[in-house]
DNA sequence: TTTGGTATAATTGTATACAATCATACCAAC
DNA sequence: GTTGGTATGATTGTATACAATTATACCAAA
């Protein structure tokens, strides 16, 4: 349902609530707010300018995505991301994105492939001139089109979510120079589902994902998260 | 408040939030509000005997796990669950339980394992004897605890939360005659994960879920979920 | 009949008031 | 000094009041 997440894009840029959830889930996963720290209803509410009817809504989404832990009556507390946390989402990704790169052989339209096809031509590019930002952006857009081309929602929201929760360890493993071989695999992986190659399209995927979590780990990227 | 009792009552055990959520998403579960159905916070805080407080908090996590779609302004809709999103759950739980198999390898307890054993055991008695109801609750324990031994926060959560999703569905699989096949699968998985072969296990996990699906293909119990 | 607009009702969004629970500090008994 | 209990304050849980938005009904103009 596209539809679905325009309203929650409306949502969240309309609503008191939405705006109060993507604030703390930005400042969770930028740091600001420490592990275990305790979020106090009326505090967050002062800050924001609302009252701690919103704020309390979102404090409900925000445990249902794992980023806090809410204790009945005590209160509500940081569920920092962990470097064991990025490493398990980067292997369950990888299983799922090679799951999704199979399903989308079948069901991916003409006009995803050749908008993928554009997006990858475009990192090209930018990739040789070390625009960052553009390929950050190109990264979205390659691996939305996938899970969007899968047919499936539920997969389809399940690898959003994760690719969110990931946002900024990958801003930065895609700063640091491999930009352009993820890239070159995105290519492939593309190819693969035009050939309408299951199994190659989903080994491709699922491997592109352990490279991604490789090089983080040579990088050192990781080492910050504990 | 007319019905005091009854509130008093569930209030030992869960928030009247979490009462109202675990009741909401039961009903839609199980069919009682039907797809595209709306949902009115006063009538649904009315019938349970609650404000609109924790009616609305609740709709908010319901959202979140795609049960019902939010419209700002306008209602909160039932997302039925189709027959399309249990075969993609299946699928996608095919690839993560064998994920969860091969860590368990690396990561289960020996208390894990033998509960493990004795459930397996326990089971096989009540398969025997067409014991429906413990052998729901016996297949619950032996997923808990194989998703609890992987040692994945992450993993763990995600897998639980499909198998939650799919409660009514397993309860007919089981009482369709698979209980007695199904724990003779738990059983080999088991000892793939004792002898520590994680290659084994994941596969044998993996087939654990196309089996399970297949059979409700074959039995035709996916046909009233469209 | 159809169209457009306005008043009214219904519903959700937010703020606040009140109740229940938990944390802390202090004091008395030992 | 330690223990136990109570009072007090802080914080969350719930209910209600009010504001904003949307749906509906009705009427007038074409």
């Amino acid at each position: 349902m596209e539809n679905r997440d325009l309203k929650q894009e409306v949502t969240d840029k309309y609503s008191l609530r939405g705006r109060v959830f993507n604030r703390i889930r930005e400042d969770i996963l930028n740091g600001k707010y420490k592990d275990h720290e305790e979020l106090k209803e009326v505090a967050i509410g002062n800050e924001l300018g609302v009252s701690r009817t919103p704020v309390r809504e979102a404090f409900r989404q925000l445990e249902l995505e794992g980023l806090i832990q809410i204790i009945p009556n005590k209160g509500a507390y940081v569920t920092g991301i962990k470097a064991k946390d990025i490493e398990d989402i980067y292997m369950i990704r990888s299983k799922l994105e090679g799951l999704c790169a199979r399903w989308a052989c079948d069901n991916i339209t003409d006009e995803q492939l050749e908008e993928m096809e554009e997006v990858i031509y475009l990192a090209e590019f930018h990739a040789a001139r070390g625009h960052m930002e553009q390929m950050a952006e190109l990264d979205n857009r390659f691996h939305t089109i996938l899970y969007e081309s899968c047919n499936s929602k539920m997969l389809e929201h399940l690898l959003k979510d994760y690719h969110q929760y990931v946002w900024r360890v990958r801003q930065q493993t895609l700063s640091s120079g491999r930009g352009a071989v993820s890239n070159v695999e995105h290519k492939y992986i593309m190819e693969a589902i035009r050939e309408k190659n299951p199994d190659k399209a989903e080994e491709l995927a699922n491997q592109h994902m352990v490279n991604a979590y490789e090089n983080m780990v040579d990088k050192g990227l990781l080492e910050m998260y504990d």
